[in-house]
DNA sequence: GGATAATCGAGACGGTACGTCACGTCTTAAG
DNA sequence: CTTAAGACGTGACGTACCGTCTCGATTATCC
């Protein structure tokens, strides 16, 4: 689930290191944010040496979103796949709504923007970040409506992607750009309206 | 329509030397990307002193921002009201398509979204961006929404907020995290599927 | 007394302008040293344009010198002659101990020491401090010794400009180089001993 | 003999990069004279980064001395003790003419003023001046003065600091000061009147 | 269980850019 | 024409980090 794979001899690598790096790479982008945050910082804090976060990362955003997925571990939620009582209407309310706390949380929703942003500058980053994180997500969501349109709630030639766009994207878009705030009611309303355009039309 | 207005004594502003290090900035941002592009060499480009640059701007950010701004200067189409021909759907095609083809040349597409990401990690910058471009481009939106849903052509109860965001957040949404190429089928698609959703149900 | 006849016009000179700009020049030099003192500095201090200054003054140097010359002025004791009781060893006593009291006042002799250290770099300055203060003043000396030496009382083939050395120089030295207490004792023993050295033979 | 004793783990220093910032420092020294001299100059000519000068050294002033320092090294003349052939005057003569020598080698004489002018404005730079140059130095003076007055050749209550200054204080006043030639003659002839003064009455 | 090879901390190094200060020149507006 | 004010190009300051590069000193398998 992290970058060991790719490198030479993950074998003598230090545990200990790696979760001293993290834990530092998360307070200390708590402390002064993710523009300050350094590698030099980074290694100071942890009491490592820099070379060894270059040996292992190859930026201070890729440390930052191993730190961010080393959080979230345990927590097997993440990739378990989306409810699915039948009411598809209920299951994204449910799952929005969980979003929402999860994007209220400072702790998480900080260095999760910053790691944001940097994904958007950083094609290497994106690539790691599709691949082990937004594009499974992305499958699981997609799975759920094919379910559902087989099922006949949304119109047989809704084009699924845009689907995604519209229940995710403004919740998305207001986090990421702090534009008002993010609540359940917002989280449902989003939902109401969206799966209104992309039921099929009686 | 620059920052000039809330620094001091712009009398003495050498109008010259604001052009040259606009032009600098976009030469650079062309030529190197925004996480390159410095202020130091910003600078050296214009024929301009580090001071000057400093003297009038906080940030490259605000730097770039003024760029792009005087690049869409004359065009005034910018704070033209959007198309009202009374058929919403097909005047917001218009307006999407026309966003689909800005966005698609990327002398105007990377240090825009350059520029979106600072203004994400910048309140500052936010704030000055929402101010001069963000917010009035909004306030028309909404004004065409609102007369639409006069018109009865959307549902009475509709959030415009959420309209807004279902309409323009899918195409922002794909073209900042270079989620898909942006054609003028997706604009449509877009706007035809969120417009069912906001229609009134009859 | 100061550089304006050297100047273009100096007749339409605002003597009040140049007064202040002596004056923040000197409590500048006392509050932060001459190393830090700018141009700058002086100007605002003194409510002064920076050309007003540039344009009577070469370098910050002069302007001190100016400043420190202005602060003797009125102690017509300067270029007066020195004392003659027909006592060489009494008198050289009286001029040394009044030295040693001038040198031993901080508010004089801080910026005193930063202008000789600027000499000692500046030609220009050199030349302009030579022809107004040290030579005038070197002169008085040697006119003193040479009356002297007429009256028997040195060797009448002894060098006038090396027995000023001797007698000046030591407490010069130890003024400049800050290497030991400046005391009416030390003056006293110089002069005794470099006496010793220069009078005639029996 | 240098400053890296005081600084952080000096074992891992690079004697390269050390005497290409030393050799700039002198070359530069000579070619645009000391006020012009700048860190940013000699790290530039010396290949090095500033942060490397800066780590070793506190000043300009200091990379300075350590350079002349390193000049004078392999001449262990330097910290040798003074002649002592018996005859004092011979012997001074026989000192003062070297230094008459060295310093009317502009490459010598230049940068050491300089650098004596920066040591008497910079009391840090004095203070490491004074322990690992001047101090020594004038401690060997003081051991052949002694000798000589043990030898009944100085009058018994003869006080050696001020003798020091009587003797080495003309040639270092006008060289300083650039009062004149510095010749043998001179030399010579402070000897002769200084310790004409110096001897012990009969 | 001792050799050996990679990892570790530490931090020096050549660099780039930062944001600030002062330089000396210039332009403007007021008197 | 001088002045106060201050923008301008220039250049240096001293600092922060970058990413690379040695250094010993641990480890932690593998012979």
């Amino acid at each position: 689930m992290t970058t060991q794979r790719r490198t030479p001899d993950a074998g003598r690598r230090s545990e200990a290191t790696r979760r001293a790096i993290l834990d530092a790479a998360l307070e200390l982008v708590g402390e002064v944010g993710y523009a300050r945050l350094s590698i030099e910082g980074i290694a100071a804090r942890a009491g490592a040496g820099k070379q060894t976060i270059y040996r292992w990362w190859p930026s201070k955003g890729a440390v930052l979103f191993d730190a961010l997925l080393a959080l979230s571990e345990g927590r097997d939620e993440e990739l378990a796949d989306l409810p699915d009582t039948g009411d598809l209407e209920a299951d994204l309310k449910t799952v929005l709504r969980a979003t929402v706390d999860e994007l209220n949380d400072p702790r998480l929703s900080e260095p999760m923007r910053a790691l944001t942003v940097e994904i958007l500058l950083d094609p290497k980053l994106a690539a790691d970040f599709a691949e082990r994180l937004d594009g499974p997500l992305r499958e699981l969501k997609l799975r759920r409506l094919r379910r559902a349109r087989e099922a006949g709630q949304l119109a047989p030639d809704v084009d699924l992607d845009i689907a995604l766009d519209l229940i995710w994207g403004p919740l998305q878009r207001r986090w990421l750009h702090r534009e008002g705030p993010l609540t359940a009611e917002f989280a449902d309303a989003v939902v109401e309206t969206a799966l209104n355009g992309l039921r099929p039309r009686t």
